[in-house]
DNA sequence: CAGTATCCCTCCAGATACTG
DNA sequence: CAGTATCTGGAGGGATACTG
């Protein structure tokens, strides 16, 4: 997908941190995965336990099946959710937190507090 | 500036959430400041420090100069920094955390920890 | 030195329509 | 139901040249 590609472009190949390597490799990561217009959105409701996609396209009523869909595979990619297709018909699938997506929650609380002190 | 605008757009009007206001908007915030192509890198320098504007041009080495103006004034205007001329000749210009900007180290912080520990 | 001012162009987001 | 396919506008960002 073109998202994860041009996300990974978004710190030019030419910047050469002078600090260690992992300090703002890792910040970049991270907000890679949360950074997305939608992705909190998604985590936020999935923090509420397994969801389907239609329940979160209505529950997120402004986005798009695709807007979703990008969103969703670029967790499932890093990892912070797991999608599960039953063969029923018409087919079920179902969207779950992992535990690297539940740990997420320490972040998003962080931010929050911040928020919170100083917005 | 248009990327204030877009960026408070990011999220259309006519999403409303089920759970409290805050907590969406509140991680949203956070997102808008930290979450642009270049803040985190520019915040990064200036954790070090007071810098100046050639400073930052050059240590990040690969941003243009419009891109970082562009990124200041984002900054500035959500207050994690402050812009002090002094006037020589030529003018001098200096680039300081403030204490909402400084307490943005324990978020990332956490996104650090959070990806140390599963990236 | 610390920026503006333009131009240009890529490329993603959203809308819409369609389908296994 | 849970997505793809396709088209599109317009913002965002780089390059370059210029300036108080």
């Amino acid at each position: 997908m073109s998202w994860t590609e041009s996300k990974q472009n978004r710190h030019p190949g030419n910047y050469v941190p002078k600090q260690p390597l992992h300090i703002e490799c890792s910040i970049e990561k991270a907000l890679d995965v949360i950074g997305g217009k939608w992705s909190f959105l998604v985590l936020r409701e999935l923090f509420g336990g397994t969801k389907r996609f239609g329940e979160l396209q209505r529950n997120i009523s402004s986005i798009s099946p695709k807007s979703l869909t990008d969103t969703l595979r670029h967790l499932e990619e890093n990892g912070v959710l797991e999608r599960t297709a039953y063969p029923t018909v018409p087919v079920t699938v179902e969207y779950t937190l992992t535990p690297k997506g539940e740990d997420l929650h320490r972040m998003l609380k962080e931010m929050k507090l911040w928020a919170a002190k100083w917005c």
